[in-house]
RNA sequence: GUCGCGUUCGUCUAGUCCGGCCCAGGACCCCAGGAUUUCAUCCUGGUAACAAGAGUUCAAAUCUCUUACGCGACGCCA
């Protein structure tokens, strides 16, 4: 068994061909197959190599690995012409010398008088020897076939034209090219959005005119944005890449895509062998999926949770190297990890919440400053305490905070939101006897001083 | 416009093949409580859907038909 992913390589790896070619991926490894990758770069107008490595790169930060390929058409054109030559040797396909201008005033009328925009044939019996070449459909009868998720599909042979097989500078398109590779590449299992299942009729007649066995197809549906529309820029991010940078675990990524469309039971989620274990082309929904951010964010904080701290420190490399984040200067990192990761959505939330341990700031958020810093009374005491304590350990610490508590006769909050806020300068911190510990002594003094500086500054 | 595909909570979905166990289940979001040293996490509970109509049947989310709406294709793009 074999399955393949067939990019074209006109821009980065967005999300909707991610997930196609985790379905052909998950198929192929769960069928003990193949799984083949493929450039389609046939276009050489659009076809770019940047492309190409963004494509390549999307799909090792996912880890879908192919097991062949990956395979370059341009690499191939003696092949199509070969098999291009063949048909027009057979009668099967003709030279076409139509101008764009004819074909397109040709169009306008058909659609003007309501009938589908459609080559009319007017080259096909010429016997003419240059211009594009056009496969010769049949006129009449119609093609079917049974879909692996959305069943049977028939569409009757006078929908279709005689499509162009390739260009009047030689070159093949499309629609030829899939055929070819498909079948050269013993490909049996065609996974692909349900845009092209159009396309898959003049497929097939071009299957059989070549004397070929087709192969299985199973279309899958778009991913739609929010506003039911098919998924672009304008929804937000798009290409593959852009969730790493926001923060996103591959497989939270992976996950969330293999339950858009695609379902075993009530399970929520998977991992990577369960992926592969339980995935079945009949368990694909036929309706279209919107995107949907916030469970993403979800799954991603659930694998965050799970995740070991190695992986952790692993995957957010990227993240620290990217907003330059020195971790030397500092406690453990490990610790820190440990302490953050219950609490972050995603890998930059993360980041940002440890560069308090490792980075000084000068200034607090104004808001809570003003709210938390009225009295200097409690931090002064803190301050005396902590800086006269010797093992800078958490109990310690906390101990420290109780005493201030119990002699001025206040409450954990009037000391505890305080010493927060001067810990973290934004209030966002965990437990904060962890905390100040993890900071430790000297910052934690040191900030401490902060907070007082601002009070008598506001005060004057 | 023509052809194709689709339609279960706001969103992802289970159930549809083989009609009764579904006055429709789970998850995200949201809301209300609880636990907690902010946040986060955790626990408990709640709101919310079978596109519409007709038919078949003792019984329909499930079968049939019609309508509506949405999406896709209609390139010398893939």
């Amino acid at each position: 068994m074999k399955s393949r992913f067939a990019p074209s390589p006109t821009g980065y790896l967005h999300i909707g061909g991610a997930r196609t070619a985790l379905f052909a991926w998950a198929w192929a490894k769960k069928q003990k197959g193949s799984f083949v990758l493929r450039i389609e770069d046939t276009d050489r107008e659009r076809s770019t190599q940047a492309s190409v490595d963004a494509i390549l790169d999307g799909m090792n930060w996912l880890g879908l690995d192919h097991d062949e390929g990956p395979f370059y058409q341009t690499d191939r054109f003696d092949r199509y012409k070969e098999i291009i030559q063949q048909l027009l040797d057979e009668d099967k396909a003709y030279y076409c010398e139509c101008s764009k201008e004819r074909l397109q005033i040709l169009r306008d009328e058909l659609t003007e008088k309501g009938e589908k925009a459609k080559y009319d044939g007017c080259c096909r019996d010429k016997k003419l020897n240059s211009g594009v070449v056009r496969f010769k459909n049949h006129l009449e009868g119609f093609v079917s076939f049974d879909d692996a998720v959305k069943g049977l599909i028939t569409i009757g042979n006078k929908e279709l034209d005689d499509l162009i097989i390739a260009r009047s500078d030689g070159t093949p398109t499309y629609n030829l090219t899939v055929v070819v590779d498909d079948h050269d590449m013993k490909i049996d299992t065609v996974i692909r959005g349900d845009d092209h299942i159009n396309n898959t009729p003049r497929q097939i007649n071009l299957y059989e005119a070549l004397g070929w066995q087709l192969p299985e197809f199973a279309h899958l549906p778009m991913i739609l944005g929010s506003d039911g529309a098919r998924l672009s820029k304008r929804h937000g991010a798009v290409s593959v890449m852009a969730y790493r940078d926001e923060g996103f675990l591959p497989e939270a990524l992976l996950n969330y895509l293999v339950r858009l469309g695609w379902s075993h039971g009530d399970q929520e989620v998977f991992s990577l062998v369960e992926i592969v274990e339980l995935f079945e082309l009949k368990n694909i929904n036929k309706a279209p999926a919107s995107f949907n951010q916030e469970k993403l964010i979800w799954l991603n904080q659930e694998y965050i949770k799970k995740a070991s701290t190695e992986y952790l420190i692993q995957q957010l490399q990227w993240h620290l190297d990217y907003q330059s984040v020195d971790i030397s200067n500092g406690p453990e990192f490990f610790r820190v990890i440990e302490h953050l990761q219950e609490r972050s959505k995603t890998l930059v939330e993360m980041t940002n919440g440890l560069k308090m341990f490792y980075q000084d700031f000068s200034e607090f958020d104004e808001k809570l400053a003003k709210k938390q810093f009225k009295d200097s009374q409690p931090i002064e005491l803190l301050m005396n305490k902590l800086s006269a304590l010797e093992d800078w350990a958490a109990n310690n610490i906390k101990d420290q905070i109780k005493q201030v508590c119990d002699e001025l006769e206040i409450g954990f909050g009037k000391i505890g939101q305080p010493f927060r806020l001067a810990l973290s300068g934004n209030g966002n911190a965990g437990n904060i006897d962890i905390v100040s510990e993890l900071v430790g002594k000297k910052r934690t003094l040191e900030r401490l001083q902060m907070a007082l500086d601002y009070i008598s500054q506001s005060c004057n």
